[in-house]
DNA sequence: CCACCCAATTGATATATGTCAAGCGTGGAT
DNA sequence: ATCCACGCTTGACATATATCAATTGGGTGG
């Protein structure tokens, strides 16, 4: 564990409040690891044996029942994933690949729970943490099951509109195949979805989405606050 | 803030922990209230004032977005409900009303946020219930992003049966409108459901359910291990 | 520069689910 | 006992979404 590795685990709220000793021991039998694209990193129903930190690249957590496989969400850097796992020391709920090179530190779980139960500072910090993520999973489930597919494009493109400065022109940071599934539709109908929102100003070139009338797309959309990221 | 009420916290293993003059310092305030069937206890926008805990009776959290509404989750004595949103001192992310003639104990989450900063215990047993919360959810997305609306219900007559003592004959614990709208369809759409499941030995009288076939509805259902609820 | 690969698109069609309207049945109130 | 309210069911139809097949088109490696 190198001292920049430290730095960046730091750097993170869950880990700001953790004492020194406390830190150094968690990330003892830690390494830092890198994977090309499309790799997958473990399985849903693997034993949860390091919680992961997002360094660098992409990774997409996936899910698989009944013959259908679909986005959950994706973790972009830096940030933690499989943290209610690693504290209760059960199965990842979901399955991981990275969507391109990725860098990715691992602790071991087992270090993570003792500094839980060791260190008051990084249990406030968990706590506030796990509860972000569990209001995170309610609006993705909100979304889902009370808009159609065309309304969560349509959010969709309103958030990014707005993470990416609000110049009316957003890129997709994404490949729609996976745009698609994490919207939970197919390419297919992702493609028919875009086109339905031609006559609300959407445009679509390649990655590059153009919106031509903002008031007509949250017209459709009906952006909520309790729904969508800020 | 009686003895009884006291004990029927402490006997949540959220509250196990806590030190005695901690939860006496943060039931203060608190005021347990019976409320009759479907009243609307507080609206997903509303600020987050207490935390509640479900003493007797029954309430469905519920959430809307574009002229929608739908079932996100049922609670059931004994059991807390909106611990993330208490202790992130932020909005309520859901609605709840009761379904039936309810017991609530309201604690003041100024409280709640107070006892988890001061307490080791507490917070420990935060984190976990919190993860737990959290697996929750993510099941419930799982379930409706990978199955069918017939999928699901063969999941659930499959988890009451479980739940129900393995006797192959079921009752339903809710109404059927709000089985439709907690899977994630119409009452319509859930009348055909049961239809569709009966070559597959589902038979329906009334709230009563029949399984006649359960190797054909396990077939069918593929029920999983990390979607189902135990 | 060309050829190939693969994501994206488009069309045709099938399936899943929702909506609207009507009728049925049971349980509670008068 | 009768009537009414309301949840449930059923049918006809509309809409949403998936599937299958064919084609397009941009990027990359040879």
């Amino acid at each position: 564990m190198r001292t920049s590795e430290k730095e960046i685990v730091r750097s993170l709220p869950l880990f700001s409040e953790m004492a020194e000793d406390h830190l150094d021991e968690m990330l003892t039998g830690s390494f830092l690891q890198r994977f090309p694209a499309t790799v997958v990193l473990f399985s849903e129903s693997d034993h949860t044996d390091f919680l992961h930190v997002l360094v660098d690249g992409q990774v997409e957590l996936y899910a698989s029942a009944n013959n259908r496989e679909g986005t959950m969400t994706l973790i972009k850097p830096v940030a933690t994933f499989v943290l209610a796992s690693a504290l209760t020391d059960s199965a990842y709920q979901l399955s991981a690949r990275t969507l391109e090179s990725s860098q990715i530190l691992m602790i071991p779980a087992q270090n993570v729970r003792t500094a839980m139960s060791n260190d008051q500072g990084f249990a406030q910090k968990a706590v506030r943490e796990l509860a972000l993520c569990y209001h995170g999973v309610v609006r993705a489930y909100k979304n889902i099951k009370l808009r159609t597919a065309v309304e969560r494009l349509a959010n969709y493109i309103i958030v990014q509109n707005r993470r990416q400065g609000e110049t009316g022109v957003i890129k997709l940071p994404i490949e729609k195949r996976t745009l698609a599934s994490m919207l939970g539709m197919t390419p297919e109908n992702l493609s028919r979805a875009f086109a339905t929102l031609k006559p609300y100003g959407i445009r679509v070139d390649g990655a590059e989405i153009c919106i031509e009338k903002p008031g007509d797309l949250e017209t459709l959309a009906k952006p909520s606050e309790l729904i969508d990221a800020h």
